[in-house]
DNA sequence: CTAGGGTTAG
């Protein structure tokens, strides 16, 4: 006789192994009458399989299943549904997703709050957004984590307005749906995505007055949203005040420290982490070696790489690689990066190619951008920036021929140049603005206020940096463009609009322009003001001439 | 046997 099958560890050939199982299945279905028995072994082995990220062969047992006019039940939908997303294969499964919606639906299981939720959370892994809200605003019944799943799928897409809205009305639904620490750090996630550092301080109140200020995920959330929101020192004070740390607090100072460009203290912190007991993750040293390649910080970060694996036995992923080649790419050691791409033992992906791409730009090597574009086109070609960074790089060689043909290229796939976008928060009130900013009211006098500043800065020494024109004009016309840069804007903005002493904090969605860089130093001393600004990967902290990143960016 | 969350490069 046969007893319950009890699920052991799993191989590792999977395959032939599910050929074997299925029929034992089947054939307990045999000795086990009851329905609900068998339901039991199909969804625990859903279950093993797609915890071990083999989404592909759970799919493929569901469709056994199926096929053996075995209907699924509550279970059996929630793991096919997680399947679809936790594949280790680059394949899509969105469709295999869609698919089992509708199954779902006909089989009447729309007012079931445990698969409705996965249905959120599936496509808001896929990144389908309209498709998660649609299923979310169509559930007759929504909890905590509902909400949280909506909440968390704006926060994770590029949409932390929505994010923020949707809290909003969460806190109105007064039933059974009070917001958690689960929601609270994908609200977090929200603030610091758009630098709002004082809608971020009342989610902190709200957090007190909840007693969730205890929690390592919020405070970890917490902290990585003072930091990047531009105030370090409260971040440092959350951790601070910390009755117990794990690896991910630590990861969030580090890198906290990193993105303002304090590369020796993030090193400090790291090895004061590892001091008291804690091992390094290996997002440790994603962290710190960021810290040490946004310092420059060459030596310390060769030494830190080499002990991942012979003191920590952690084997460098493709992040790591990536962070090495833009240590040393940065401090124009190419050639060594490059060395570095050739002796990985992993497949480079777009991450590295990337990082030496930008290293590229930084040192203008023509040569050498060439050959790492070329990887990078086949591996994303829908990636805009990557031709963008490859046509900065020809514009600043002058060779406008190529210039033109890689906006033809970028163009070809229907991409176009992401315009260049900051923002500053005043008075609660968010205001941003663009280049080329036609509708902005405020744009006129901005301008006047920026060209009077630019000639008492050139009586100075000021000389204006163009390189970052991408079109072959007089040095007049260049001088014109980056003037009206939008983070120019949003300083001479906030030097108006802002009380004298306070600080001015601006956020960007690119990298900063290295005009704006110096003309940012130069109003500092001499407007007398701190000026925090955040562009896509780091914090420039300016005070009285002097920029944290050690003009190292 | 069921749903949501922390830290990451450029």
């Amino acid at each position: 006789m046969m007893g319950p099958i009890k699920i052991p560890f799993w191989p590792p050939n999977l395959s032939i192994c599910i050929q074997n199982w299925t029929p034992l299945i089947m054939h307990c279905k045999v000795f086990d009458k009851t329905r609900t028995r068998t339901m039991y072994v199909w969804n625990a082995l859903f279950r093993a399989l797609t915890l071990a990220g083999h989404g592909i062969e759970t799919l493929n047992l569901y469709r056994e299943m199926n096929s053996l006019g075995i209907p699924s039940d509550r279970f059996s939908y929630t793991y096919a549904l997680k399947a679809c997303v936790a594949s280790e294969c680059l394949i899509s499964l969105l469709q295999k997703g869609k698919e089992i919606h509708a199954h779902i639906l006909r089989n009447g299981f729309e007012g079931h709050v445990h698969i409705m939720t996965t249905l959120v959370d599936m496509y808001a892994r896929f990144g389908c957004v309209s498709y998660a809200s649609s299923v979310f605003d169509e559930m007759p019944v929504r909890n905590v984590v509902s909400w949280s799943a909506m909440i968390a799928c704006y926060a994770k897409n590029g949409k932390p307005f929505e994010a923020l809205e949707l809290f909003r009305e969460m806190m109105l639904e007064t039933q059974d749906s009070f917001p958690n620490s689960v929601t609270m750090v994908s609200v977090l996630q929200a603030c610091t995505a758009l630098a709002a550092l004082e809608q971020g301080k009342l989610i902190h109140g709200y957090i007190l007055r909840r007693s969730l200020d205890s929690i390592l995920p919020v405070i970890s959330a917490l902290v990585t949203m003072y930091a990047k929101c531009g105030n370090l020192e409260l971040g440092r004070h959350v951790f601070d005040q910390m009755e117990k740390r794990d690896v991910v607090s630590w990861n969030s100072l580090i890198s906290s420290y990193g993105i303002y460009g304090f590369g020796k203290e993030a090193i400090q912190i790291f090895k004061e982490m590892i001091h008291q007991g804690i091992s390094p993750s290996p997002i440790s040293f994603v962290s710190v070696l960021g810290a040490c390649s946004h310092a420059g910080l060459v030596e310390e970060g060769k030494i830190l790489f080499e002990s991942m694996v012979k003191k920590h036995r952690i084997y460098p992923s493709v992040e790591h690689y990536a962070c090495m080649v833009d240590l040393l790419g940065r401090a124009n050691r190419l050639d060594e990066a490059a060395k570095i791409i050739e002796g990985m033992r992993i497949e480079p992906g777009p991450e590295v190619w990337g990082s030496l791409l930008g290293s590229c730009r930084i040192h203008c090597n023509v040569e050498l951008a060439e050959r790492a574009s070329k990887r990078l086109f086949e591996l994303e070609p829908t990636n805009a920036g990557n031709y963008v960074l490859l046509a900065d790089i020809y514009a600043a060689a002058k060779m406008w021929d190529e210039v033109k043909r890689v906006k033809k290229l970028l163009e070809s796939h229907g991409l176009q140049k992401v315009s260049g976008r900051s923002w500053i928060e005043v008075k609660r009130r968010i205001y941003s603005f663009v280049s080329v900013d036609e509708f902005n009211p405020h744009v006129e006098q901005l301008h006047a206020f920026l060209v009077k500043l630019s000639e008492e800065m050139k009586e100075k020494g000021y000389v204006p940096e163009t390189k970052a024109v991408l079109y072959d004009l007089d040095t007049k016309e260049k001088e014109r463009i980056v003037l009206g840069h939008s983070e120019k804007l949003a300083v001479a903005f906030g030097l108006i609009n802002t009380n004298n002493g306070e600080t001015i904090r601006i956020t960007k969605n690119l990298r900063l322009c290295e005009d704006c860089h110096s003309v940012t130093k130069f109003i500092s001393k001499f407007a007398n003001r701190e000026i925090l600004v955040r562009d896509v990967n780091r914090i420039h902290h300016f005070q009285d001439g002097v920029c944290s990143c050690g003009d190292y960016w």
